[in-house]
DNA sequence: CCAATAGTTCGACGCCCATCTAATTAGACG
DNA sequence: CGTCTAATTAGATGGGCGTCGAACTATTGG
């Protein structure tokens, strides 16, 4: 029902985001109006004008009748609420969002570093990006379960060249630990976490 | 309270009809988000980033947190809200129109054509204008009082040279008539009406 | 005090769109 | 059918603004 789309509401918002095209709202939305009519009170010549009134029409924004070689245009009040009801809940302007983040950030983040291969391209120079590979880098190993230092860079190789820095960069985490050359995932509760998100 | 003005209103709609600022918002509206954030999601710049929420800020839409070097930014839904109910109401679209019609269409057009003196300058090749402009010129004759045609010219002369013309046209639209030589004003009710406005 | 990270400011570029003039269509009317 | 008026279409132009890269600022941490 009243579920307008981003592109819809989009497009509704562009409309209104012209002075003069607001303005023929106001008048239009008192009584019907002609071309000519417009054009004289709000300064514009007839052209500019149907022009406007073409692009309100094809959002519905806008009914005309014909009368004879004049053509009366009028406000149709209830396109005009009903898009606007959609962003005055919560949830209306939620809505927005579910188009835009299907993939969350962190995925996003991912495409960016991470190739169709599954390997890692190059790392993040951004800290909360690092944070964010270093997780997904953790999800190769079992929680538990003890790995000796060549099973590690084998693990991390799958992914990266460069086992070495990685695996640094996973006990700077605190996303792995290390005693006696023998290494363990962390629980989570463990991490650092992502620097200025508490 | 909720009066928003014309250019308020404007405002509002310009930011709201671009493309990345309204995912902004919707991304904003879930939880707050930082620059970083949003550019990626958006697939934008920082800077371009920066640059929207400055202007979404500047109207009081969006509210900032710094946490370090890291600023989260916020919907301000009470801001939204407010400025979207003032189109709601019928009584809210049609604000829009007294600023815009405080002079009538009426007014309007005899502007164009009624010099300083009040003398017609021109005379308008639309119709319905010249429709405008003989209703005003009937406005120097009184009902029930009758003329002789040189107290008719005399009185048009004040206003345009070409009384001929005029006084035929003044007959024409039925807003004075004549019989033997006298002139006298028709009611109102009698004139022809302006073209297509019934 | 220096390095690193997050964000902002600045200047430039390119595109979209609001507007205009000129030309065209479409009713109305004799 | 030709004229007149209202409106639309087409084509051209100019300005505004969304975007970006580069340089700068600010905050944190060694």
């Amino acid at each position: 029902m009243s579920d307008a789309d981003l592109a819809t509401l989009l497009a509704f918002f562009k409309a209104m985001s012209n002075e003069s095209r607001l303005r023929m709202v106001g008048l239009m939305a008192e009584r019907e109006r002609s071309v000519q009519e417009l054009a004289e009170l709000l300064d514009l010549k007839e052209p500019t004008v149907s022009h406007h009134l073409a692009s309100l029409k094809a959002l519905g924004l806008v009914s005309a009748r014909a009368e004879g070689v004049t053509r009366w245009h009028a406000l149709r009040l209830e396109a005009l609420t009903t898009l606007n009801r959609s962003m005055l809940d919560q949830k209306g302007v939620e809505k927005l969002t579910r188009e835009v983040s299907a993939t969350s950030w962190e995925d996003k983040v991912l495409e960016g570093f991470v190739d169709a291969g599954g390997r890692l391209t190059t790392m993040p120079a951004s800290r909360r990006k690092r944070w964010i590979v270093l997780k997904w880098l953790t999800e190769n190993f079992e929680e538990g379960r003890r790995y000796r230092e060549h099973e590690v860079n084998e693990i991390i190789q799958r992914r990266h060249p460069d086992c070495a820095t990685l695996r640094r960069e996973l006990i700077g985490y605190g996303m792995m630990a290390r005693d006696a050359g023998v290494y363990w995932r962390c629980p989570e509760d463990q991490w650092r976490t992502t620097p200025e998100r508490a």
